[in-house]
DNA sequence: TTCTTTTTCCAAAACGTTTTGGTAGACTAT
DNA sequence: ATAGTCTACCAAAACGTTTTGGAAAAAGAA
């Protein structure tokens, strides 16, 4: 039991108070001048300004989120178990919040948790008025989360989808597009049999790659067996090496697209190894995810690269998280449509404009 | 300029005054009940907690925040710079706070930002009240950061050291300590040259590896020639195996330490290449620095480790900063001592105690 | 019994903002 | 001149807690 711990008011800090008694105004006519009010005249807000600066005042956010009832903060909390640190992709997604959320003046609290406490984390920062909305990752079906915070009228977003993504906000990578694309130009190209070595189908954004890339074929009057999928199930070890030489294996393939950069690092000691020339007898492309730890440097201008900017999620889901909190729509989703970096010999005019090309 | 934004008061919060009113008693008994203060009677005290559970009581933090002057949340603050979110071990230190964090009670309030405005970032959160404390990464000499920090009252700790380092709370990773160590043992092994394969001694964590193994060879009256240093500095690419391939130049060296597990596994190929076998030719042994990407279980068995846990450093800054938060004490620092993995034909029994030896 | 101490409770102030619901005075229109 | 409108300001209430400084009731001591 403690008793009686005495308030530490130490830190002196410049209130509403000492501006208005600097400057002889009430401090409602201080708030408003600095919230932009037009109920104050110029020559006053500019005073109010002014001395605000030279004392260099700054409002008290935990008495502001007092009163407005809002905590002007996004959550994200993530499950503490090593796999989810684990995720590579987390740091360019969490730096592209970071760097959105001060457009917002927005703050973003952190917080991990055994997954068996997740959801009384997520119970008691909303309760708390800690956040404002949320931020969600990794979807899976049948969420706890989701259906927990879909439970509460609080704002969230989630990065990635899964089957009733039609419940909440979104942002996705557009992986359908992603290999559309990659596969129209490289049919457009003239290969007329393409491997595609993929992840495990299981995944929606692996299954959504596969589903673009035959969606292409089809569009294009081309036989489905122009493309051959190879898939990296889980506890195959260097997938990209083994796939590939399943898949050189088959003389008529004379291109091979990657749903990873790091199984096209592996794949390409692959090729080498059966003599071929990467750019010559073999045309690459591969999903670049942007990986900072993956040197791609060695394949630099001899394959063509799909990049899905995972800074961009960061914004974009900021800015939906944004709508949602200032009430301003339902859910709704957002494809990141990214980029695309060709070698020069293929046709890049087949490449749809809402992509980028470098 | 905006006009009359309405107060949205949606989201109905159970508060003290229903816990008043449900209970008949006054908001100061529901406040002091529920904070263990010794003036309210057991009776009561387990009335307030029943009810105020089963209303679903969660105190406003914006409210104790205000009150207390305290917002029991820690500020981490990140340049936003591409360098600063590569560091791979960023991940892992962060991990270990947001576990600690719970133990207090406190959040964590992060955001990034570019080089230039980072000190108004801390002056911010400083002013604004937003965070109580902050955790600093990489510090440099001179830092602005420290510097800024030091001029306020706000405690921080700082992950790391640098030169001025007595004048500020800090935690860092024994890499003296590891490699007196690792030098003991690989020496009282019978081993009478010894490599070090360590990185750039600009950094003082390299520099600290080299003065612990040279220590440990005066120690041990060892002449100083039995250690020969290789450094890696920074434009050099594949930096392990080139520094292997010039140690296994000479033939009298029959041990290899190296700093980093991505130069060991780089190091590998060049032993491999050499025809020489690891664990009989050549006894090995490296920092593990646990970054989650890097596959070490190809060496696992065949060589010794020496391990930092991050997670543990994240812990410890936790701690310190909590206790400068509390008042409790002045700068003072923090080694985490980290563990070892020892080949068992090694003498474990040099490792000092505070070691420990899976 | 009476006085003192302990136990248990409470009203009111405070934290620093924003918003409500004005008012006083100047200007405008009749 | 009179009523109406507009401009520029403000006092007070509110947000949900914690803490201060009591005071009434119960228990203990004389």
């Amino acid at each position: 039991m403690q008793d009686e711990t005495p308030l530490g008011r130490e830190r002196e800090q410049v209130t509403i108070k000492d501006l208005s008694a600097a400057l002889g105004l009430s401090i409602t006519t201080i708030s408003r001048a600095l919230n932009g009010y037009s109920d104050v005249s110029t020559k006053t807000r500019e005073r109010v300004q002014q001395t605000a600066r030279e004392m260099g005042y700054t409002p008290n956010r935990n008495a502001q989120r007092l009163v407005t009832q809002k905590s002007h903060s996004i959550g994200w909390i993530k499950g503490d178990g090593s796999q989810h640190f684990v995720d590579p992709h987390f740091v360019e997604v969490f730096a592209g919040v970071l760097r959105e959320v001060k457009n917002y003046d927005y703050d973003v609290v952190f917080a991990s948790g055994a997954e068996q406490e997740i959801i009384s984390l997520y119970e008691r920062y909303v309760k708390d008025q800690s956040v404002d909305g949320f931020i969600v990752e990794l979807p899976q079906p049948n969420d706890k989360r989701i259906d927990f915070l879909l439970s509460t009228d609080i704002p969230f977003v989630v990065h990635g989808r899964e089957n009733k993504s039609d419940r909440y906000s979104w942002v996705d990578i557009d992986n359908f597009g992603l290999f559309e694309t990659l596969t129209r130009v490289m049919a457009g190209a003239g290969h007329k049999k393409i491997a595609f070595i993929n992840g495990d189908e299981h995944y929606s954004f692996a299954l959504e790659r596969k589903l673009g890339a035959q969606a292409a074929l089809a569009d294009m009057n081309l036989p489905p067996e122009s493309l051959k999928v190879f898939n990296a199930v889980h506890p195959m070890v260097h997938a990209g090496f083994q796939l590939t030489q399943k898949a050189l294996e088959d003389p008529e393939i004379t291109a091979i697209l990657y749903s990873s950069a790091v199984m096209a690092v592996e794949g390409q000691a692959a090729i080498e190894n059966s003599h071929r020339t990467i750019g010559e007898d073999l045309e690459i492309a591969t999903m670049d995810d942007e990986l900072r730890h993956v040197d791609l440097s060695p394949l630099e201008g001899r394959i063509s690269f799909a990049r899905a900017p995972l800074n961009d999620s960061g914004h974009a889901l900021v800015r939906q998280l944004m709508k949602r909190v200032q009430g301003k729509s339902g859910p709704s989703g957002e494809l990141i449509p990214g980029r695309f970096k060709l070698r020069p010999n293929l046709p890049a005019h087949l490449v749809p404009e809402q992509f980028e090309v470098e």
